[in-house]
DNA sequence: CTCCCACTGGGTACGCCGTACGCGGTTTGA
DNA sequence: TCAAACCGCGTACGGCGTACCCAGTGGGAG
């Protein structure tokens, strides 16, 4: 698999036609050829952003703090991107060029997993990734690379293209998902750093506060027993039950 | 189900205890006795955000807007809600108080089922939400009101409160994930307004401008063939896929 | 070889933002 | 009665995204 970098690399075509900026801002830069060649490339303005994303977190990353990690003013960055937007979708596909996939088994199902864990595995290595990914279509490169592999396994199962992709989007949108509310947990957890055994206190004395202890008995008992499954076994769980879901849907 | 006023109503309960932010929000104020009377209630706070929110979007909600158009200054928010972080938080679990839940009829599949629409159509009716929901945990009363909805529909078929909690969640954050994608998708086409033929011609020329038309055979199969159920039909059949793949990893 | 001009780098400035701080007015329990 | 507790809110600071502009650079056309 790529490794991110694939934004920069060749020149071949014309002037950007009209396209959505969502989608224009994944395309290489134009080659360009006339003034001095430009100090930086895309790659190392998305790798600036992600290493102070990664080390101050997501809402550290400013144009003026890029800049300045890359030694420059912040209004050189403009010439790289066409705004903050912009760059937030480059470091975006950017991250999806880390997952590493393997070669196909031939068995679907396990094959499918594996993209799920690589999915999985690229968002919870840099946390502030599901909060950039949020709201925003993901169609960069790197992406699509992914979306290729999956496609290319459910293209045994003698699908149409419509239920190959339903079946793809299914299984990524339910890992996003999944990732999203595990990052959340953990971050609440950081927030004040508790470990189990505090953050079970403060969750009880929460609901005494809310309802005086009644109501919420199974909030309340989940609490109590401390009743969730670490996130591991959660998601190998969840993802074997959608798996088998959609193994009892194929057709015939 | 409530209204989502749920923050302001009772007052039974002594100072706040130590707890993190994130669940300190949302406890309903303190009683408060001594001074003036609050000119304005949390539930109000909420109320002009969302308002706001749902003209202007969600990047317009800044905390100088909502104390303007509660007529006050920007500072008196302060009062009512810790920070920004926090009103934000408020919005989100004042919203999950919309979600109707009508009475369970026993089936617990049409009655998950219905959890499911409820909380799509929570956040499609509110397309910011998702963006607002993303990397928060989501406690507030008006979520755990559905939380315990769900519980009580898997309490029939016998599992342990951590199984129950896995299938609850399984579901919820595979809504969360798909609405995440649609609302994505949706932002995307207003940005530009097109309309499917447009938006197809855009893909076809942004794949092309990418690889020169070789690489993606089945993304290009997608955009030429618009090959993408509506969003309707992908959120019932994908809903159905994952109660199927539950019930068959059911115990016995 | 020359010159033009597309291109890059980057400074300055504007109008937003979140919010720390503090002061004056209001209410109420002691 | 009066101090403590609370509310409303004005002022101010540092940081943000980015519009605008100008100086420097270097390749292609003449």
């Amino acid at each position: 698999m790529a490794t991110g970098d694939s934004f920069d690399g060749d020149s071949r075509n014309g002037p950007a036609p009209e396209l959505p900026t969502s989608v224009r801002v994944s395309l290489p830069a134009p080659p360009s050829s006339r003034g001095p060649a430009p100090t930086y490339s895309r790659a190392q303005v998305a790798a600036a952003a992600i290493a102070i994303a990664d080390e101050h977190g997501i809402e550290a990353v400013s144009m003026r703090r890029v800049a300045a990690a890359l030694g420059t003013g912040p209004m050189s960055l403009y010439r790289y991107v066409d705004n903050k937007e912009a760059l937030c979708e480059l470091m975006l596909d950017h991250m999806f060029g880390e997952a590493e996939l393997p070669e196909p088994t031939g068995d679907w199902r396990a094959d499918l997993a594996e993209v799920a864990r690589s999915l999985r595995r690229a968002q919870l290595s840099h946390p502030w990734l599901a909060r950039i990914a949020a709201g925003r279509p993901a169609m960069g490169p790197n992406m699509l690379d992914i979306f290729e592999y999956g496609m290319s396994i459910l293209d045994r199962l003698g699908l149409d293209t419509a239920d190959m992709l339903e079946i793809f989007a299914l299984v990524s949108s339910w890992v996003g998902g999944f990732v999203q509310e595990e990052v959340a947990e953990q971050a609440a957890r950081r927030d004040r750093g508790m470990d189990e055994r505090e953050w079970q206190r403060s969750m009880s004395r929460y609901l005494e506060t809310l309802t005086g202890g009644g109501n919420y008995p199974y909030f309340t008992r989940v609490v109590r027993a401390g009743a969730d499954r670490d996130f591991d076994t959660r998601f190998e769980r969840g993802l074997d039950r959608i798996l088998t879901g959609i193994e009892a849907t194929l057709p015939r």
